[in-house]
DNA sequence: ACAAAGCAAGAGCAGTGCTCTCGTTGTGGC
DNA sequence: GCCACAACGAGAGCACTGCTCTTGCTTTGT
């Protein structure tokens, strides 16, 4: 019909909804959800979900696109309008918590192990570097506005691996402040996962919020985010 | 025959061989290994193994305390004799990352995503705190030391949560640092994670080791081992 | 010596990812 | 408007999975 195509759109809604399906059997199943019971709730059979993802990992692949899409803009929308750096950054630590906190099935299948013999493609690493660029970018605005206390600079073969980055990045930055903030990025991630993934039990129980925020402002520290 | 029994000497080796085996699997397959593989490898019925476990998620539960109690054991060794506090922690996290290094999927399976609809049992979290352990005690040793530089004090609710810990552990040590403890656990389980779960791709590609021996200085800065 | 318990094997069930085939239906070129 | 063609949905089928049950055999404890 038109010159998008009747065939187009509903393909285009198809494809969204077995993925809003698949979502959904993700919060019960994790990452080894049965395409066949996605079709099930569908209605529809198992076969024709392949007229729309060519394997069980190509679907997986595209949850991951969105979610690593998901918690960077929640990330992103959380920092927005915040000027001081420290106050952003743990703005957008938080946000990241609590995305993670409300989808630990999605965290866990962007940011846990991977998926056995499942080898992220190109497409993801575009979109899974978004949180890492958002603590980047808040660095070096930090940095040119004059906001960042001095640290012990860095040596190292890996020293000079981030000066590279540094310097083509930001010129005149100190590599350091790359490491810290991969570091610091590091160290999120890590948080989140210990949390979800039971590693913080009989350790902290109670104030979990807090105890993250108090780890997000050592990491902020050594920044330079006094 | 004797007191201990043929039989149940037999059956200690054949549960060794078919976690010897599940391993061997484990590092092709990851998490979800085959069973009935295992089985196929041995020359026996699926059905035997489940004489020795009576799941598959037994065997993982086997596997898992295995891989805990592996990894204490390294880092304990490694950690032994040192006096240094900062040098002793140094080479309990590198020993804790080359055991990673060497078994991504021994570590993935402790330290990533939990297996979906898997329930750790309680048999699991005293080797699970191994090395969290060892952590705790390296600075109280380094407490009662007087090696301990200050930091800034903690506050809030998860810090009277601390206060208990630190309280019965080691009488008059500052809460902040049973935090910074956890955080530094917390830090070096994420740091390795990051690395092998592929999250410094395109970030930090050649010196890893020595990006993370900088992670675990900047820990053990906030901790107050300077 | 004998009953009881431990053990291995095979068949079987329900479920999985994925492929292939076969009708049907929307689409672009003439 | 027609028609070849591509996209599509459904079903059968293959090889695989975890797990159970039954059937014989062997090692125990008494």
């Amino acid at each position: 019909m038109s010159a998008s195509g009747v065939r187009a759109r509903v393909r285009a809604e198809m494809t969204e909804e077995i993925k809003t399906v698949a979502r959904r059997h993700l919060a019960t199943d994790g990452a080894n959800l049965s395409l066949r019971a996605v079709a099930r709730d569908l209605g529809m059979a198992s076969s024709a979900v392949y007229r729309y993802f060519a394997s069980r990992d190509e679907l997986l692949t595209a949850l991951i696109i969105d979610a690593y899409n998901a918690v960077g803009e929640k990330a992103e929308q959380a920092a927005e309008g915040i000027t001081d750096p420290l106050d952003r950054f743990l703005r957008l630590a938080h946000a990241v918590r609590d995305w993670a906190l409300d989808d630990p099935h999605q965290w866990a299948l962007i940011y846990g192990s991977p998926v056995p013999g499942y080898q992220a493609p190109q497409d993801t690493i575009g979109p899974a570097t978004r949180v890492l660029l958002l603590i980047a970018g808040l660095i070096r605005d930090a940095y040119v506005a004059g906001k960042i206390a001095e640290r012990e600079p860095i040596s190292g073969r890996f020293a000079e691996e981030l000066a590279v980055v540094a310097e083509q990045y930001t010129p005149g930055a100190p590599p350091r402040l790359v490491g810290a903030g991969i570091s610091a990025f590091v160290h999120l991630g890590g948080a989140i996962s210990a949390e979800l993934f039971g590693q913080l039990n009989h350790s902290v129980d109670e104030d979990r919020r807090g105890f993250f925020e108090f780890q997000m402002r050592g990491a902020a520290y050594l920044i330079g985010l006094s």
